[in-house]
DNA sequence: TATTGTTATACTCTATAACTATA
DNA sequence: TATAGTTATAGAGTATAACAATA
């Protein structure tokens, strides 16, 4: 194991290693939501579910429908999902009155709860991610963070790992 | 479809949406490797050839087991993707004379070539997901990741996708 | 006929374990 | 016997399409 690690002398091609900032973003990225995902499963959830459980404490009585579309995810996904969830007693599917076909979604006690102790892990986990950086270099990061996302156009508090995404696939 | 987004009559929980840096770091960090994936798609690649051909390129003469240890991924996987590359002519194995187990991983002609695109595409690739921010916050945003990125242990040049974390799955 | 939710099915990605060929 | 590479197999995750109930 080990070799001497320099740029390539037989192809001559200069430093391919990534070193720029969008490289720096996908790799930090992709370990925060990893030590998240360690964290959350502690509860016996998974990063998604996370997701879910926000979503229907931010809008109750939502359908899986509109939570499907909110999400950008197949509503046979949103099925898949809600049925752990419904199966940990921690969320409900309630028929709607008006529509039968609806199901509206509501938490249970215990998911509030859980929901709550969701609070507890991600601060944990803030606190983590951003330890070494004072007060005032957070909120610099923060708001570039925001800027970069803004211009992106991305969704706030929508992670795109919900979209299928993340993967392309050629051939 | 559509419902006033307002913090939980029902619950009474706090602002359940995330806001905090670690989850822009996730959510930016998944739709910048997204993003990436969507343009090395266009040469037929994913994004774990890209790192593949990156690091052979970096330490030609490298063996599939050494690269594996590398980038924290087992053997086998390193077959497949290398098959892949192979097959379309990007690598070369070579089979070492010293030890006749081992190959030696080479990029062919073309798989430089393929490299240079890359490198284009990458720069593209940053261009887009730092626009909007002038040179000084670049250099401030990129200074803030790297120490993070650091103090996470993260090893340089190595995207914790490879090692097929980011899950996390319970039960 | 259109829509909500569901089930059935298939495909991709990745890991584990068994196997071969060299050493 | 130990190691590099390979093949076989299985599991998780997610999408597509067919289906049932309701409108």
């Amino acid at each position: 194991m080990s070799t001497t690690r320099q740029p390539s002398e037989e192809s001559g091609v200069a430093a391919p290693r990534p070193r720029g900032t969008a490289f720096l973003l996908a790799q930090l990225g992709a370990h925060a939501a990893g030590r998240f995902a360690e964290r959350v499963a502690a509860l016996g959830l998974t990063p998604p579910d996370v997701g879910l459980l926000r979503m229907i404490a931010t809008r109750p009585g939502l359908s899986q429908r509109a939570l499907a579309t909110e999400l950008g995810v197949v509503p046979s996904r949103v099925v898949t999902l809600i049925d752990q969830l419904d199966g940990k007693g921690l969320v409900e599917r309630r028929r709607s009155t008006e529509d039968r076909r609806n199901h509206a979604l509501h938490l249970s006690a215990d998911g509030q709860r859980v929901l709550a102790e969701i609070g507890t892990v991600a601060g944990e986990h803030e606190a983590d991610i951003c330890a070494g950086l004072d007060d005032a270099e957070r909120a610099v990061l923060t708001g570039l963070l925001e800027r970069i996302a803004e211009r992106q156009g991305l969704t706030p508090g929508v992670h795109p790992g919900y979209r299928g995404m993340a993967k392309g696939r050629p051939r």
